[in-house]
DNA sequence: AGTGTATCCTGCAGGC
DNA sequence: TGCCTGCAGGATACAC
């Protein structure tokens, strides 16, 4: 599922093509994706104006006139898919969730096979609360290194787990989250308290190269991902360690480990990335 | 403050 | 071919 840059890819996408239309009606084809009940989402988006569609954490924010934006949490299969769509071949939506018709006859289809997606729509005071929860942008100014070291020695939780935790830093998922504990040579098991400065300083720079390279190849797509125009990212052939279990490291040899904890697979080189220090 | 487990849901790959 | 199991970019709630 998207993670930040998947998210930033679609926002990039997105924007030259929905900024400006009025969105007519809203139609909820499935309203389990919807975190309140069709008859309070659908009128509060209807005759609306799109004025800029922005990223926040993993979410895709679409600003509306009249104080309010529809806030799209991607999940693991969602897409935000605009019709018509550019070009021949890309995908048409085969699990439509919500479809916004625009003024100009244009089309916007949230499509979530999964369904562990939401759409809502929030007003300025529900979008100051529910934005409270996440912790700061990685690539933000404020997210530094020093900061970054005195949150970990705080928590002697996984830092695979640290960096997933949306609280803590916002935006990190488990492809970046392993690509980024292989690039410092840390162990995802590693607890966060355990970091030195040094790594907690190397982990701050992978954190960050690894989303802005990614933003710069559009993503990264296993299998569902795509972006506002139907393609794919480039960034799954530069993974080191994600969804490589057995094959050889591309640092050093050594075979690649996966081990579950958390409920989630971690991917990471024992040799690379050793248990302890 | 942590972890482990379960839940939401669909599809696909691999083993037999 | 079919059936079964396990797995998947996320997030949350629960008991311990």
């Amino acid at each position: 599922m998207p993670e930040l840059p998947e998210a930033e890819t679609i926002v990039r996408g997105l924007r030259p093509l929905i900024v400006g239309r009025r969105i007519t009606r809203a139609e909820v084809l499935r309203p389990d994706v919807l975190r309140e009940g069709v008859r309070s989402f659908a009128p509060r988006v209807r005759n609306r104006t799109i004025l800029a569609v922005e990223r926040r954490a993993k979410n895709v924010l679409i600003l509306l006139d009249g104080s309010r934006r529809i806030a799209v949490n991607l999940g693991m299969t969602g897409r935000l898919l605009p019709f018509p769509a550019p070009p021949r071949g890309a995908r048409r939506p085969g699990h439509p969730a919500v479809r916004f018709r625009f003024s100009d006859g244009g089309v916007l289809v949230f499509d979530d096979t999964r369904r562990f997606g939401t759409v809502e729509c929030l007003g300025d005071t529900e979008w100051t609360v529910r934005e409270a929860r996440f912790g700061p942008e990685p690539l933000g100014d404020g997210w530094t290194a020093r900061a970054l070291h005195v949150a970990l020695s705080g928590s002697r939780s996984p830092v695979r787990s640290w960096l997933l935790d949306q609280r803590r830093v916002a935006g990190v998922g488990n492809i970046y989250a392993a690509e980024a504990l292989f690039l410092a040579g840390i162990h995802p098991q590693r607890p966060a308290s355990s970091l030195t400065k040094t790594e907690a300083t190397a982990l701050h720079g992978a954190v960050r190269s690894v989303l802005s390279d990614a933003i710069d190849e559009g993503g990264t797509t296993i299998r569902d991902y795509r972006n506002a125009i139907g393609g794919e990212g480039g960034y799954a052939s530069l993974l080191w360690v994600y969804g490589r279990d057995g094959e050889p490291c591309r640092r050093c040899g050594t075979a690649v480990e996966r081990i579950v904890f958390a409920n989630r697979s971690a991917f990471f080189c024992p040799r690379c990335q050793p248990a302890a220090r």
